[in-house]
DNA sequence: CTGAGAATTTGATTTTTATCAAGGTAGGGT
DNA sequence: ACCCTACCTTGATAAAAATCAAATTCTCAG
């Protein structure tokens, strides 16, 4: 079952925990290009991929430049809205047709209050986002244009597939221009 | 009272437990270049920031690259391997004379154990760490080098006084020649 | 106070990447 | 199938930053 993979590799949940939890998600099935979140209204849930994958995005000076893009099995939100219960700067959306479940705010606050588990799966859970964030921010000060495209194709080759190259060019930091001719030369 | 600093802002936490995590933590006085963590071994301790700050850098290909630095207030640990309880790659140490409490590994998970709200206390601290970083990493692809110079002095002027150019410089993402150039341009 | 070594600045040159400008290609809608 | 529009590639040039190489300034141990 499809819910429970959410729990995979995470330390003893309680099943009343467990099933708390699954009580509060609502399941959704998404088109490629559905809006998760949007730039200017403030993050209600937060999204596991099932299915699928999605990316994050800025608009600045007319620039579409993406920060992240998630991949089944994963969590994603826009975390500094989702937290500060603020507007977001970021637009999520699916790159594919994708299997999504959600919980809001409230009821993950509410999960947090009843139960210690959850707490702490969810603690965990941000550990390792925490770090995957530092390991992704320390490769990219030691690597050139080249580097980089070749570590992406190799830590997420799913998503030289499915984004596309304006996607993956920003979201490396070059140009289209420059991701092309990486391309052409490997 | 300095150890209480480590809980404002944060919300409601018990006497009970309060006193439960002083108890536990240990008091250092740190000489300038007194390392908090060293590469290669695995970091036991999660360390708060009461006088001082601290920087935090790689060794590859024979270069020192600092990845972040901190200041008083703020909690600092080689978060990979705090987490992983793996050998660390990256060597903390402070920038000057500084006054820092720590709690170990084993001692903090207790915490966890014991009280609810200690957990809720370090994973509202890990929200916050967390989108500093997304925040880090996402102005970084906006900017120049004159711009991320500029942003660094607006937001903690502390390092520019405290910190070498060759630690600025690699935690800008220049050389120490560029750095150079962008101040004398100001 | 002094000198050796380290850190920083300045200059010349090269490398990398961005920008500007055409062309080419692929896929969806009619 | 065919056009239209998006997307992608390629080429020429410009800009930004790195590298290499001195020269200068700072620091602190003796």
């Amino acid at each position: 079952m499809i819910k429970t993979g959410l729990f995979e590799n995470i330390a003893e949940v309680s099943d009343e925990a467990r099933n708390a939890f699954i009580g509060y998600l609502e399941e959704i099935e998404a088109e490629k290009g559905y809006k998760l979140e949007n730039a200017g209204e403030v993050s209600n849930y937060l999204f596991y991929i099932a299915q699928g994958s999605a990316r994050s995005f800025y608009i600045r000076d007319n620039r579409d430049i993406t920060v992240s893009f998630s991949l089944e099995g994963e969590f994603v939100t826009a975390m500094h809205s989702f937290i500060t219960r603020s507007p977001s700067y970021e637009t999520i959306e699916t790159l594919e047709k994708s299997l999504l479940y959600r919980i809001s705010y409230e009821n993950l606050q509410r999960c947090f209050q009843e139960f210690q588990d959850l707490e702490r799966v969810y603690r965990i859970i941000l550990e390792k986002y925490y770090i995957a964030l530092e390991e992704q921010m320390i490769f990219s000060k030691f690597k050139s244009a080249k580097e980089r495209y070749l570590e992406l194709m190799e830590k997420k080759p799913k998503i030289i597939q499915r984004a596309s190259v304006g996607h993956i060019a920003s979201f490396l930091d070059m140009t289209i221009e420059t991701l092309s001719r990486v391309r052409s030369k490997i």
